[in-house]
This record gives structure tokens, sequence and C-alpha cells, in this order.
DNA sequence: TTGTAGGCGTTATCAT
DNA sequence: ATGATAACGCCTACAA
């Protein structure tokens, strides 16, 4: 191969350390020299003060107010002024300090990669924006020992109030921490000591296996996700409901857990079908997961949806183009992560909310098929 | 005693080591009342001061300290063990607005849910958090406007230094935010203004675009991305030096531009495949887009890789397990961002650092095939 | 080794 | 309306 024009690699000075002391930076700024002090750093109100003839707590009082209906005053549109020219920027951490309040949240979320805890994130991330709060996330994880460590240094952070995404069904501090600070779970839940914003889990395990059966599906797997998620158990609980409904004893060995990734999937899978008796259908719990069960039965010869139909959850939007588009359930996940802020913001503002639960939806594609009755051989 | 690594700040003594449960704790703490502050609410330096009967700086300095090789004096001991009784937990954000450090990173991350986003995003949180610092994040559109926005919250948050991953090839306000404060861009870079860690897009456009024209293909369209992307720009530009490298012209149809979600490569996709005279290979600039071109080609009835070789980049980890797992350019996306949090760490220190573009490789799977030679017509 | 004093930048409570 | 003053919790000379 011919030697290739590698992308720049040039040395990159640092700012040198800034000699100026306050006084240069006020002046140079003052001179329409904008470009120096853009960022403001280093201005305080006290410069403000200074350049205004005001006393300090005159320019927090000034800045902090809205125009009023009859416009600024003199002495005000001077200190408005004299921010801009300095190109002021407030000092969040010392306002924190003395309010006791940071429009901070906290978001504990292992697994960012997966596109559903993505989704997820970015609703929040969002929503809080919108709102004027700001997000500080940490991504432990799945072990309780380094979830608890990010709890602990999002509250030394003093955030106003913490969203649990990836938390563990049974997590022993849940209970007194949501004495400590307003503390709203996200898609999973516990049992109940902390209120949850969640999608309707056992709803959607229901669509999907009462689709199965429909379709005559009669053995149905399940890819199972971890036995501490409740979006795992809660969905596998609705599709025991579903059998039962249907009168359907279940066999446990048509249950696996699995992680939720997409070896997860294949894994499952594999040995899903590999079993004596192969279910000819599978309700992954997960569209990540579903697609490593598309891709083990591929290798194994078996065809979807001819052999084995397949059945995911979440709808996320590749699942869509794949050669055989996947059935799957629609959970909300955005608006879930928006709907967790509305939520928790309500308790930072104490008031009582309730634990709720989104509603779902079957999206049926290509991935699940009728089941060849018995009486067509 | 287990203790967080905080980078030169207080250490958090937990209160309970791994058996100790919270009733036990509560027991500890002496007063049944105080059950409600296992996770110290309130509790400054000075009330441990006054339960060791020591003045407030003898209890900053002695949480700040490391065990001396000759263990702790008794008065020393003392403070450790108030600090534990009553759950100090060190209030970040005073000690950061007397130290005028933060230890936290700002990240401006547009896009959070596309999976190559994320996957740099969880390379710089983890790397991030294993270090000591912590990550405020904020995930604007990708407009310049709510970008600056993001920069500016960040900042009046004090944040330490700035990792900027989406920004637009000309950000007119990099230059002088770089004076600012440690500015990183990760995965795209500008033109030259602000230090940047990306993959070697350049190489990688190149590499894909060789192996195509190695395969016999002649007419190779391109999915480009947008035009204000360096990662889509460079791997262009690496297309472009492989045809000229192999003395053909280029056709400007073939190269179309596109969003980076799936549905710009499905647009795209359709367009390529109707022109008069289609490519017989499609070069997709990143994953998702390729398997919208997939996706497009499947439903026009071109089956690849017979009637069409399709190759992306990024190599995320679906696309392994497609129907026809696809033939991409793997760039280390975990790794850059573990190396971004590495290299602005050096320019908080005051170090001089360089850009750096890291080595990506050819993944060759089944989406590509040798272009059927006219002779065999 | 420990205490004293002052300050980081902001806001709240006074008094004027 | 504005000014003076104290305090938020912590850190760090400096002094003892």
């Amino acid at each position: 191969m011919a030697k290739f024009p590698s992308a720049g690699r040039h040395t990159v000075v640092l700012p040198s350390s800034e000699q100026e002391d306050d006084t240069t930076l006020a002046i140079k700024a003052g001179r329409a020299d904008e470009d120096t002090n853009v960022w403001g750093r280093g201005v305080t109100l006290r410069h403000i003060a200074e350049r205004a003839g005001v006393h300090t707590s005159t320019v927090s009082r000034v800045l902090r107010r809205e125009e009023p209906a009859h416009g600024w005053s003199r002495s005000e549109s001077r200190v408005i002024a004299a921010a801009r020219d300095l190109g002021y920027r407030p000092n969040t951490l010392a306002a924190s300090l003395r309010t006791r309040t940071t429009t901070t949240i906290g978001v504990v979320m292992p697994r960012l990669v997966d596109s559903v805890v993505a989704s997820i994130f970015q609703g929040i991330e969002g929503r809080a924006t919108t709102l004027g709060y700001q997000v500080l996330v940490s991504s432990p994880g799945d072990d309780l020992v380094s979830q608890r460590q990010s709890v602990e240094l999002l509250l030394s952070r003093q955030v106003d109030g913490l969203l649990l995404s990836g938390v563990h069904n049974t997590t022993p501090f849940l209970e007194s921490l949501g004495r400590v600070v307003p503390t709203l779970l996200v898609s999973r839940h516990d049992e109940g000591t902390c209120p949850a914003v969640t999608a309707d889990d056992r709803l959607g395990g229901y669509l999907a296996t009462h689709h199965l059966l429909e379709l005559g599906h009669r053995r149905i797997g399940v890819v199972a996700g971890p036995a501490w998620a409740s979006t795992g158990t809660d969905r596998v609980a609705g599709y025991r409901t579903a059998l039962r409904e249907a009168g359907l004893a279940e066999d446990p060995s048509l249950v696996v857990e699995s992680s939720f990734d997409l070896r997860g999937g294949v894994e499952a899978g594999e040995r899903l079908l590999s079993v004596s008796n192969p279910p000819t259908a599978i309700f992954a719990v997960n569209d990540v997961a579903a697609m490593g069960v598309l891709g083990a039965a591929r290798r194994l010869g078996v065809i979807a949806p001819r052999d084995l139909s397949v059945i995911g959850y979440n709808d996320i939007d590749i699942v869509a183009e794949l050669s055989v588009p996947l059935t799957t359930i629609r959970s909300p996940l955005r608006r879930m992560g928006q709907q967790a802020v509305d939520v928790l913001l309500e308790m930072i503002g104490g008031r009582p909310v309730e634990s709720q639960a989104l509603p779902v939806e079957l999206v049926v594609r290509d991935s699940t098929a009728p089941h060849p009755s018995p009486g067509h051989h």
C-alpha cells in the first residue's frame, strides 16, 4: 500500500499562563478588545461593581432580575453594560454554595452504549436542559459496589436529585437514600421503596407472547435478560400471564437468562435452538438480543420467520431496516426519560408523586409468522 | 475501611464496609434519629471538629491525608472515627470554590443516541471516573447556537477542561475558547486552532476504497455524511486519494451528502442506486448509514453482495450479526474517548500536547465481493 | 502537630 | 432602591 498522508500532527502550545491581572483584563475588555475576554474568566461581581460604581450586592440583584416593565434605571443599565463589556459569567459553584441548590441532577446509568439506555438518557438530558437543569452522569458497572460509589460522588457534588436507571431489583441502600435526596428510578423499579417511571413491561411481555400465541405458536422460548433487572423479569411475567391465559403450562427449559447485549442473545439463542424439542418462536426481551437470536439461527440454518418467529422489545430504529424487519414491542424510551425528569422535579419541589408505567404497543413486522399447523404436514 | 479515590480531595470514608447494613450503621451512629443521617446530609467539618475536640482545619488536614506508615495518632483517629460516625460527606462545591479546581470535565456531545458517539462517551466517562474526575455532559443539537450555549453552561460550572465532540469543521468560538479553558476536540477536528484526538479518518477512507478497487470495482458510490463533519469529509478525502492513486477520475454524482443516521443512509442509497449508471459498490462513511443502504438496496431488488458491495465504517457490534455481515473499517471508539481524557488532563496539568489520529483497520466480512468482470458477461 | 484568620464568589438579611 | 455585613463549607498560609 502506498504511503498515506495522515491527518495533521501538530504541536499545540498551551495558552501561556495568563500573566495579566484582573485590572489588565478589565481594561482590555473595556477597549472593545473583547476578543481577549469574550469568555469572561475571572470576572466577578466585584469587578462589575467597581466599573459601574455600585456595590456588589446591587450587581447581584440587578443581574438576577427580569427587566422591569418601565425599563432599567440609569444605574441598572450601567451594571448591565459593565457585565456585558467584561464578559461576565456567573460562578454557579459559588451561588450554589450560598443557596444550597445546584440545579443539577445526578444520573446513574450503567451501559450507556446500549442504545436503549442512550435513548432514555437523551430524553433526560434534553428535558433537564430545557428546564434549566444540568446533568451529572455516572455510568458505573452493573455491580452494586460501583453503583453505590457513583451515588456517593454525585451526592458530594450536591445534586438536587437523583435518577437511577440500571439498579438491581433489590438495592439495599435505596430506602435510606430516598430520605436524603429526592430519588427516582427510571426504566427499572424495585420493590416499592422508591418511586419509579417505567414502561409497562408486564403488558409488553404479555402483548408479545399473545401475538405469538395468536399465530399458533405453542412452544415459545424466552431470552429473559438478567434476573436482577425488573425490565426483564416483568416482561417474562407478562409472558407467563399470557401462557396461563391460553391454558398452557410453562416449560422452564424454554426460559433462559441472558445478558442484555448482542452476545447474550447469540448465546441464549443457540441454547434454545439446540434443545431436543426446540421452540417455534422466541421472545427476546430486547431488540439487540433478538438480533443475536436471528444471527444464531442463521448460522444454524434456521430461517426466520419460516422456521422460527422472533419478536424483540423496544423498537430501536435499526430493527426496522434488517433484512427481516423485526416484530417488536415499542416502548417510549425518550418520553420515559423526559417524564422521569418531570417527576423528579416535582419531588424536588416537595410535591408528592406516584410511580408511573408508560404504555407500550406491539409493532408487527416480518420476523413473526403463523406456525405451520400440524394438519398441514 | 473503603475509601474513594478522590484526587486530592476529602476522602469519603464509606460508612459501611461491605458487610454492615444500614441498621448497623444507625446503631453505630449512636442515636436513633441519626438513622436518617446515614448519608451524612448537612454534616460539615465543623461538626466533626466539635465531636473530635479539634479545630476544623485539623479535620480538613487529617481527612485529606493518606494514612501514615506508622498509623494514625490518637487525635487523628478520633477525627476519622467522628467522620465515619456522622457519615460525613465532603461538599465538593465548597472545596472547588476555594481551590479553584473542580475535578470535573465538561463534555459536549450531540447525538448521544448514536452508538458511535455513545461508545466514545463511554470511553470518556470510564477513564475520567478512574482518574477521579467527573463528567458534566451536555448533548445539544447539531446547531452552533445550542452548542455554544452548552459550552457556556459548562464554563459557568467551572469545569477544569472541555471535551468537544460533535463540533462543526468551522466553529468560530473555538480559538478564543481554547485560551480560556483547556479544550480538546474528540472524533472530529477543526482547522487546527484546537488540538484533537481522532481516528485516522483519511486512512480509513483510503482503506475502504482501496479494498473495493482491489475487488475490481470502478464505479464506487459514497454516502458522505454531512459536509460540516470532518469525520465524513476526511473519509471522503481518503476515498479520493485512493481513486487518484488508481488513476480513476471522480464522478461527482457518486458522492452524496447525508445525515449520519439510518434514514440518511436509506435516502442516499436510493439516490445512488437510481442514477443512470449506478455504482457497483458503495462506501458509507458510517455503519448505520451502510445499514440504510442495505435496506434501500433490498427494497429495490438489488442483492448484496452479488449486485452491490457495501462497506461501512466504525464496526459497531451489531454489524457483524447482520444477515449479510458488514465489511467495515474498525475505529477504536472507546480508546479514542479514553485517550481524549488522558490528553485533556495533560493540558489541564499545563503540559504541551499534540493532536493524535488513532489507527484504524479494515475488517472484511461478507458485504463486499469481487466485481463480476465485463469479460464474464 | 495544631490553631488562627482570611478568603474563594455569591446571596440573604439587615439597615439606610 | 442601595449599601454594609455575614455566611455558605472548605482550604491554606502563617503563627504558635
